[in-house]
DNA sequence: ATGGTCGCTTGGCGA
C-alpha cells in the first residue's frame, strides 16, 4: 500500500498535476492539504475518474483545506477542529484493514517568531501542543500498541538540521525557530510517532519538501525545507518499506511549492 | 532590512 501526502496550493488548479502523480506513482491513498476549495466546488467527479472514488473533505473557500482520496473504501471519516476554530485543518478516514489515516496542515505562522506580536505564530504554538496532548491521548489507549494510525501533512515545521538548506539561517525563520521545534518534537514523541521518511532516509542526508515560489530558480538555489511529513504508529513500523520525497514534482507545469511524499507499506 | 512569487479573488490576505 503507497500512501502519499501532497500541499497541493489549490487542488482545483491541480488536477492536471494530480494526474501525473497517480501516472508516476500509482498511490493507493493520497492525502492533500490546501485545497483551497469549499466542498461544493471540491472536483470529488475529476479525483474520482483518475481512480479514486472514495473521498473525506474538509474545505473552505479560499483558504486551508484538506482531503483523504483513496482507492480503498474509507470508514469512521470526520473532521476535527484546532484551536476553538473551524478552519478545516483535519480530516481522518479509515481503511478498510483497519488503518486510521489523519491528513493535518498546520498553521504557517506568519513571519515574526514571536507570539506576543503575532497572532498567526500563537496560533501555531497552540496547534502544536494541543496536538501533544491529543497524541498523548491516543498513546494512552489501551490497544495503542497494536494500533495501526497515520498521520501525513504539512505540518510546516522542519525539525532537523538536515531539513533546512542552512540550519543557522533559519534559526530566526518560522518554520525552523527552537520553539517551534521542541514543540514539534514534544508533539511527535507524546503521540508515539515514527517519522517514516527519516527510518527510510538517514537524518545525515539533506531531505527538502517545499521550495518558495519566491526564487528565480528554485533548483539552482536550492534553498528547500523539510516541512511535510509522514508519521506513523509503531505496529506499522515493520511493515515500512520505502519512502520518497519526489523532488522532481516541483519542476513540474504549474507546480505547487511543495512536492509529494509518500510511503510504501506491506500489505 | 527588503523583496522576490503564487492562489484566490478583485483588494489584499495568506503562504
Amino acid at each position: 500500500m503507497k500512501i502519499v501526502t501532497w500541499n497541493v496550493n489549490s487542488v482545483r488548479l491541480r488536477l492536471s498535476n494530480l494526474a501525473r502523480l497517480v501516472e508516476e506513482l500509482d498511490p493507493d491513498v493520497i492525502c492533500l492539504q490546501e485545497t483551497k476549495a469549499h466542498d461544493d466546488v471540491f472536483p470529488t467527479a475529476g479525483i474520482a475518474a483518475l481512480g479514486y472514488p472514495h473521498q473525506a473533505i474538509a474545505g473552505m473557500k479560499s483558504y486551508n483545506g484538506v482531503a483523504i482520496v483513496s482507492r480503498r473504501p474509507l470508514t469512521k471519516t470526520g473532521t476535527q477542529h484546532w484551536c476553538g476554530k473551524e478552519d478545516c485543518r483535519h480530516v481522518y478516514a479509515t481503511l478498510p484493514d483497519g488503518t486510521e489515516i489523519h491528513s493535518v496542515y498546520i498553521p504557517a505562522g506568519g513571519d515574526i517568531p514571536d507570539p506576543a506580536v503575532n497572532v498567526k505564530f500563537a496560533h501555531k504554538l497552540q496547534f502544536l501542543d494541543d496536538l501533544a496532548i491529543w497524541g498523548g491521548a491516543l498513546a494512552a489507549k489501551p490497544k495503542a500498541k497494536t494500533a495501526r494510525r497515520i498521520l501525513v501533512g504539512d505540518l510546516n515545521v522542519a525539525p532537523l538540521e538536515t531539513d533546512v538548506w542552512s540550519h543557522k539561517q533559519l534559526l530566526k525563520v518560522v518554520s525552523h525557530t527552537p520553539i517551534e521545534v521542541e514543540k514539534f518534537n514534544k508533539a511527535q514523541a507524546s503521540g508515539r510517532w515514527i517519522d517514516a521518511v527519516r527510518e527510510i532516509i538517514p537524518s545525515e542526508q539533506r531531505l527538502y519538501s517545499w521550495w518558495s515560489y519566491r526564487s528565480s530558480d528554485w533548483a539552482a538555489a536550492d534553498k528547500g525545507r523539510r516541512l511535510d511529513h509522514i508519521w506513523i504508529s509503531e505496529a506499522l513500523r515493520p511493515s515500512l518499506t520505502a519512502a520518497t520525497i519526489h523532488r522532481a514534482a516541483r519542476g513540474w507545469d504549474i507546480p505547487s511549492d511543495h512536492v509529494p511524499v509518500s510511503i510504501t507499506l506491506e500489505d
